[in-house]
DNA sequence: CGGACAGGATGAAGATTCTCATCGCGGACG
DNA sequence: CGTCCGCGATGAGAATCTTCATCCTGTCCG
């Protein structure tokens, strides 16, 4: 079994190494950043599994695993981050993700996931993907009605006032009263930080 | 690898023991029902693994499952269904279920989750715990009001319209309102059928 | 039979949400 | 410099949500 590391954290990725190979049928080659690890897929594309830092040189949010998926889609890609927030993960799994790790999985746990990953399957610990749904949500989003939301996420998502009002289905007006109002709600003073606040409660 | 195997359906039972047992390395005992199961683990508790079959007879609901993983906390305890929503799917996780099997699962994928699941970790299929999450919800949720939804979760749990206000925190003629308006923003003509529709649209 | 109780219906009031028209401010552009 | 555009604020109306008091229907039990 062939894996390749790409992660910028110099002792991390040495201890992942050296669990994993401590297993006995596992390769590893590592790069620091993402143009290193497309230079070494480049000379030989035959890994099993690929993990990808998510805050890592090159990478650009997504982009970079997207990129990586794209170029060699008969290899398995995985996330992994220690600070990604559940929607950052939610994306990447959608997007067709091998898996999403957390740096805080035991080590036991995460030489089981990188085995599963590279037989195929998707994996994602259930307990970061589950829990962290229902408190940090109702957190903010109870507080705010249905239109309010639906413009907090236009909001997130870089939307202009009028693009938001098109996306909705009303006059930009309507679109401005929500923002103020759910300004208050979650105590932000304009758009930019509203937009922080909602990315923090992890919403969208 | 020892593996409990509790199923009424005969066939599909069969099919997985083949499956299981044809990697060598996995033992499998069976039961037809959630009682046959509990006689099997008083005698022998030296088990990785019970698979549990949602629509059991004795299974009533989670409390079947809640019930084995109380007796033998030890042993990882999965939930298979073939027709459990993803609601239902999610409690079973939360409760501390080892995982949750559709049987649309591919063998391959199947026989890389039970091995997974024996080992301790957590297990279920992304695709089924992600996908389904935006449209059967909205579907119905969407029309209702904030209260409507927390009175209808009250109803399909079996409470009375007192416990209900009592939960919320208001007076009785006020659950009662919600109830009237909820039935006919979903097309029911009393609580039951109320009831009966947020099931089947996959709440709560 | 009389009462207790749960479910359902009606009327009413206040709070909240949603919609829009209008005004003012600052930056960008010709 | 004038104009346009995006952002934020204000005022106002309609719709909806939330709350409750009150009545009417059944059913179950002593």
């Amino acid at each position: 079994m062939k894996i390749l590391i790409a992660d910028d954290h110099d002792l991390l990725r040495d201890t992942l190494v050296m669990f994993l190979e401590s297993q006995g049928d596992i390769e590893t080659i590592c790069a620091r950043d993402l143009g290193e690890a497309q230079d070494i897929l480049k000379k030989d594309d035959r890994f099993d599994l690929v993990l990808l830092d998510f805050n890592m040189p090159g990478m650009n949010g997504l982009a970079g695993m997207e990129a990586v998926m794209r170029a060699y889609p008969h290899i398995s890609v995985a996330l992994m981050s220690g600070v990604a927030t559940k929607p950052i993960a939610e994306k990447a799994l959608a997007a067709g993700a091998a898996g999403f790790l957390p740096k805080t999985l035991s080590a036991k746990s995460l030489i089981n996931a990188v085995k599963f990953m590279a037989m195929g399957e998707q994996y994602a610990p259930l307990d970061f993907m589950t829990a962290e749904e229902e408190t940090p949500q109702n957190e903010m989003a109870e507080k705010l009605s249905r239109r309010e939301l639906q413009v907090l996420e236009g909001l997130t998502q870089g939307k202009s006032n009028k693009e938001i009002a098109r996306d909705l289905d009303v006059q930009e007006p309507t679109v401005k009263l929500h923002m103020k109002t759910l300004y208050r709600k979650i105590g932000a003073s304009n758009r930019t930080q509203a937009a922080l606040l909602a990315r923090d409660a992890g919403l969208f």
